[in-house]
Parts: structure tokens; C-alpha cells; sequence
DNA sequence: CTCTTGTTTCGTCGTTTGGCTAATTAGCCT
DNA sequence: AGGCTAATTAGCCAAACGACGAAACAAGAG
């Protein structure tokens, strides 16, 4: 639980569940698209793995990331009914 | 954005919601609630009121805090649409 | 085996966070 | 004014975070 908020918590983070809500990526088609080293890309990348927003799968020498939709899905309806609020959409 | 989410990445913080969630309270109500020290809980406040979460007003010598609803909705509403996700409630 | 590409680990630096105690402000009451 | 209570601010510490470069580690290609 507060996995899932410290990794949605950075700027970055959001943007790759972004990029990877449109079609799964690369680690480093992921990294073309932000100024941060590969290194520090792949940092958030296991905080987003930590909070099991994301899943990484090797083929050959590249990963590829998923989204795990579910995930921040239920993370959000959870806190919705924790604090009881009904979403407006 | 990234505030909100700070502010909810912390156990403690999300309990002090919790507890706004039912009713409104003194600072002291809520420090009574938790092991921690007044002025830590305090620190707590102001991260939430950055976050524009809670709002606080002065009584006499004790402040009230409240809890902003419509941001947190507001808050999770912004995400489900970002990330295109259909709450299930 | 060696080279290249893609990715992660390591070591470091500066900043932020969460906690504490001590000191300060703010308001009320004699 | 002086004292009391409620709450915040100030200052400090240890741990965690975000960033980097350099080095190490796959996995395939030549």
C-alpha cells in the first residue's frame, strides 16, 4: 500500500506507467524517453517492480515491461472505499 | 500531484485521514491516537495541508482539523483518467 | 573467444524524510 | 503582567531517496 503511493509519488514514475499504459516497452526504449541515466531509470523501474506495479520479462538481451493494470486498479478502489468515496466517472 | 501522493505514502498520514473521515478533530485528539510525539504529528499536518488535503482552523487555543474530501477525489479521479481505468464501484 | 548492446550493481554525493527534544508562538484566564 | 494550555517551529540525527559515473553482468553476433 504505501509501495504502491512512494512509487506513484515521483514525477517519473507516473510518466513510465504512462508510456507503458499505450503498449509495453523496453528498458531502453523506456530510458529514450527522459534525461536520467539508464542507472537511475533503473531504479524506478524496481520501485515500480517493489510495488508490483510493473512486471519485467527478458528476451534475449532486452526486458520488456508490462503494466499491471490491476494492481494500481485495486490499489485505487481500495482507497476509495477506505475513505468511502464514490467516484464521480 | 506528487504531493498528494507523498502525503499518502505514509501509514501514519493515511490513518490521520482515516480518522478525518468520520469526523473533524482537535490536533490533541489526533496526537492521542498515535505513539508519536506532538510535533511530529504536527509535521504530518503541514505535509497534509501542503497537500491541500486537510485543512485546519483556529478555535480559541485548539485547531480543528478537517479533511478535504473533493481533493482526494479529485486527486483519484485525475489518475483513473490518466491511466484509463474504469473504478469497479 | 571477443565484441557489442542492453541492463543492473556498486559506490558516492547531496537532499529529503520521520523522528525526537527544546524552544516559541497563540490564545485564554486570573 | 503572569501563568496555563494547545500547537507549531527550530534544530538535530539517522535512515532513505534520487541522481550520477564507473564497473560488472548477461545474451546474442561475428
Amino acid at each position: 500500500m504505501s509501495d504502491i503511493f512512494k512509487a506513484l509519488s515521483d514525477p517519473t514514475r507516473r510518466s513510465i506507467i504512462g508510456l507503458l499504459r499505450k503498449r509495453d516497452l523496453t528498458a531502453g526504449e523506456i530510458a529514450e524517453h527522459f534525461p536520467q541515466a539508464k542507472p537511475t531509470l533503473s531504479k524506478h523501474f524496481s520501485v515500480l517492480k517493489e510495488a508490483d506495479l510493473i512486471q519485467g520479462t527478458r528476451v534475449g538481451t532486452t526486458i520488456t515491461y508490462t503494466l499491471n493494470v490491476s494492481v494500481l486498479e485495486e490499489a485505487l478502489c481500495a482507497v476509495m472505499t477506505t475513505f468511502k468515496i464514490n467516484p464521480k466517472q
